[in-house]
DNA sequence: ATACGTGCAAAGTATTTGCAAACGG
DNA sequence: CCGTTTGCAAATACTTTGCACGTAT
């Protein structure tokens, strides 16, 4: 289920991009098809190793602008961590998004979803005359196996 | 009412540090005391220009030694604003805290408070296991101004 | 006196930009 | 062909570190 919304996603972004005018090249084709495979965000270096490990030879430069291009299309979601660390990941077409909690102790991080929050947030921006484009929520903590 | 709140938190900051067995330096009280000045976040870069332009001949990596032990000691808080912003604040003790709204167009700050969102965010952090430790929220659009 | 704090300059990171060559349509 | 995309290297921006000197206690 996972592979399919991965895969739905790697479709969507091409397509997205044909749309907008882009031509295929290599270093934008490997930068998609390495996102698609992930289930969670990861930074432009570890991208740029990734593919490097594989054999492609994309320089970091072009991931960079690969991700900028896919966040400016709304492909990619921009996802802050705080202390200069910046993450990448999928954004899957729908609205069906998630957030992060990041463990300070042992790094791990995991996604949640929760429409409480979601609502909260709307309301909020509603009250402030502000038309929501993009938000970001990452929380900071302990995770049980690091507090043990 | 916020000058006494912004005072208090100076005074607070001040304690704080004394507890924690810093000297008190040229640097670290003039930090303290713009931050206490301010109403809303400002960036390392500004906080800096702002002493000099007081005439303070601070260096800018005692303004990041500052923050830095001031955020360690949650007398302020780091806030995040994507593509590499990082924006600090007086952290008010007693939880009561805010969250930004950052206009994309003409990079107006709004700070609002909700309580159904920071329940939902503990209850998120419950349900995972995490022990929750500080969090980020920032929504990021376009503020009735601009859409105009 | 002595350890801590500070300013400056240099070193690190992360990210962006300039450019000529390669490539897609 | 011709404009886009790419890799590389250089440039930029932001933050941290090394160090000698000043200062609080």
């Amino acid at each position: 289920m996972a592979k399919t919304l991965e895969t739905a996603w790697e479709g969507h972004a091409r397509e997205q991009l044909r749309r907008a005018g882009a031509r295929s090249g290599g270093a934008r084709d490997a930068v998609i098809g390495y996102l698609a495979a992930q289930d969670c965000c990861l930074t432009a270096q570890e991208l740029f190793d990734g593919l490097r490990a594989e054999g492609r030879t994309v320089g970091i430069a072009s991931v960079y602008r690969v991700l900028e291009e896919l966040a400016d299309l709304r492909l990619v979601h921009r996802v802050d961590f705080g202390k200069g660390v910046t993450r990448f990941e999928a954004a899957h077409p729908g609205g069906q998004h998630h957030h992060h909690l990041v463990c300070g102790e042992c790094g791990k991080v995991d996604t949640f979803d929760d429409s409480a929050l979601e609502q909260a947030l709307s309301r909020v921006a509603g009250v402030h005359g502000f038309v929501l484009d993009d938000h970001d929520v990452v929380l900071h903590g302990a995770c049980s196996s690091c507090r043990a």
